[in-house]
DNA sequence: CAAATAATGCTAAAAATTTAGCATGCTAAA
DNA sequence: TTTAGCATGCTAAATTTTTAGCATTATTTG
């Protein structure tokens, strides 16, 4: 019932994997585990991960084919809102600098008009 | 030697706390420490923390206080690189997007001007 | 259709995490 | 001082994670 912090390392493992890819195969999720253990292995960590109601899967062709349950929509905002708590005090500015600091560089200057206008507009929508 | 990946549950639930509060007596982690172990428990997992080279600890009065051996400013890019790899596809702008609709109603007008000049700042910086 | 390939179900063992408890030492106050 | 009161060192047990492997069923292809 709790959030999504009662995971074991390997289970994290698996969780960030299928929320990058949306959907995953036990084959997809053991290419991209790092020092991957045996396919076995990562087909009990799926069946985990469903018993506890963080995974659905459905079968797809001769493969099961997993997703998360919570949508990654709200997955999203857990891990933003846990992060901002632990390491920056609920400070959205400090989260906004620590962000431009890292993406420095690759950014355009469309997409600086595109933040400013993202500020702007929750700005007046008086949020 | 690699990122902060390889924490069990409670290793992990534990390092968040030091990150929030910066340093930490064994006292304080068992009082923050959600479904509360021992005390003994939480002494053996910070000495374990601190042989797998995530804290340090020094003598302060008659108790040992931990801290962590990647400053905070670090761990608190890491984190957010992870996230941003993980939920929002290395989109700079989604983050932000995100972050404005978990901010909403807390952020004041002068607030708003801060985050503007954050990236007016970042722009000119040509980052 | 038969053989080869690939997937799952299941069980149990290996490894790692998590926990408790006793023995000992330091601190502070009466 | 000396005596509680905390705090740590250490060891070993309980519990959870993590893994392997065999048996079985389905799928594809030659």
């Amino acid at each position: 019932m709790k959030g999504q912090k009662n995971l074991s390392r390997r289970e994290r493992q698996i969780m960030d994997i299928v929320y990058v890819m949306g959907k995953v195969s036990v084959a997809q999720v053991l290419e991209r585990i790092p020092n991957p253990p045996s396919y076995s292995a990562v087909r009990a960590l799926l069946k985990v991960l469903e018993k506890k109601g963080h995974l659905k899967h459905k079968q797809e062709g001769p493969r099961y084919i997993y997703f998360p349950t919570l949508p990654r929509e709200e997955a999203r905002q857990n891990a933003l809102k846990h992060i901002m708590q632990t390491f920056f005090d609920d400070s959205t500015e400090d989260v906004v600098a620590a962000l431009l600091n890292i993406s420095e560089g690759s950014l355009s200057e469309a997409d600086y008009k595109r933040l400013s206008e993202l500020i702007k507009k929750a700005r007046q929508e008086g949020r």
